[in-house]
DNA sequence: CTCTTGACACCTAGGTGCGAACTT
DNA sequence: AAGTTCGCACCTAGGTGTCAAGAG
């Protein structure tokens, strides 16, 4: 039961660092001890549960809950760009029922999330948490905003990234060895453009602040519904 | 008479490279060629000619109009910092008249503004206006959110500050070559835990959005003001 | 019929000067 | 009297789900 502290996150995140029969040594100091705790945890496991949906606009919609991630065993003064991208979960396409409807659309141009603050030294990234709330999925297949760009009714994996950014020359030589990718199982997604599941709809009015407004104030409603 | 397009933001910007009998060539080239612009300039001499006031609060209050400036003339790979502080124009204090009421007080502690996005290359700084939009002027001597600590009732120039990021080992033996200062006269302005001066007032709800609930929007206020 | 779009009311978050109350 | 502080109404700016209308 010792130790195994900083191994719990890996439990969690299941780095994609065993690339194959690859070994872990093959990957570069400066990632190998890498470990990623998500946040919110609590809240993305009620979410998954019930079959988390994130809307997708035209505009682009962030997402909520907003993926963050507390970040150690970097080297401090080692420079990092963190990133995300999006990975469908199977190559279905779903309708309203959540039956299978078919096979996946034509894969959308796949985009990648590189965190504002990149590149930036590994203490930096380690001293709080590091959070994706400007990151925004849209339907939109000709975006030029930038933002992620999913099909609506698709499921979708969120994939993080923390690659080093090697400064020895034809380092990308050995690029394979600067990166590992992580990901939560618990922030799989249904892409969609109108909520399906009633129940989602009300724990994301319940929890997300900015949608305070369709709270229902009344601790008393189930009381007194009065019909016309 | 030649030559002097780039010269024209000098004579706006008043460098302070030409530290006492030091050639410009002294500098770094990193920093002898960098050119600033002012913009809003319109603006801040309007103000200016009304004697600019900036309202300082406790919990740190932005200036308006916000220092931007547009910047050429750097070396697009190499790391600058950019910077702000704020120079007692005189070492006098002011009523409410405009009279000196006396000497300066004691010389609050002078905090250095960093631009949040320092260090960046030179291409970054140079592609887009760079605004200093979160800078916040305070009065309160214990300020502890790095806010830019200033007297009320004295006046102030805003000084603008270019420093190349030296790479070299020992750099620091060189640091007075890698840094350049520039100042707009027309960006003085005084501190004032109050407006003084109600045409300032007039121009700040003018001109600044946040302010757009004072201004009078009743373009025929003259007609039909109906009385119970 | 299923899914998407866009205007909308309602929030969060925070930047304005106002004016009464407060301090000196 | 002169200068400062603080709550406030009123804005900007932008993130919510809702609902009616539109598109296929």
């Amino acid at each position: 039961m010792n130790g195994f502290e900083l191994s719990k996150s890996c439990e969690r995140s299941l780095p994609c660092c065993t690339d194959g029969g690859l070994l872990l040594s093959a990957k570069a100091p400066q990632v190998s001890g890498v470990r990623v705790q998500l946040e919110m945890q609590a809240l993305w496991q009620q979410f998954d549960q019930l079959g988390t949906e994130m809307i997708v606009t035209k505009s682009g919609r962030r997402m909520f809950p907003t993926f963050q991630v507390r970040i150690s065993g970097m080297d401090p003064s080692a420079e990092y760009v963190l990133l995300m991208d999006f990975i469908p979960v199977d190559d279905k396409r779903y309708s309203s029922s959540w039956l299978v409807a078919g096979r996946a659309d034509v894969a959308a141009p796949s985009r990648m999330h590189f965190h504002p603050d990149s590149p930036a030294p590994g203490a930096q990234w380690m001293k709080q948490t590091v959070s994706f709330d400007t990151l925004k999925l849209t339907n939109n297949l000709l975006d030029d905003n930038g933002h992620m760009i999913l099909n609506s009714m698709h499921r979708y994996q969120p994939r993080f990234h923390v690659v080093f950014v090697d400064p020895t020359p034809n380092s990308h030589l050995n690029a394979y060895k600067n990166f590992c990718s992580f990901f939560f199982p618990e922030t799989r997604f249904m892409a969609v453009t109108a909520y399906q599941n009633h129940r989602i709809t009300q724990l994301k009015i319940a929890s997300n602040p900015f949608a305070k407004g369709f709270r229902n104030t009344d601790s008393n409603s189930w009381e007194g519904n009065a019909t016309p």
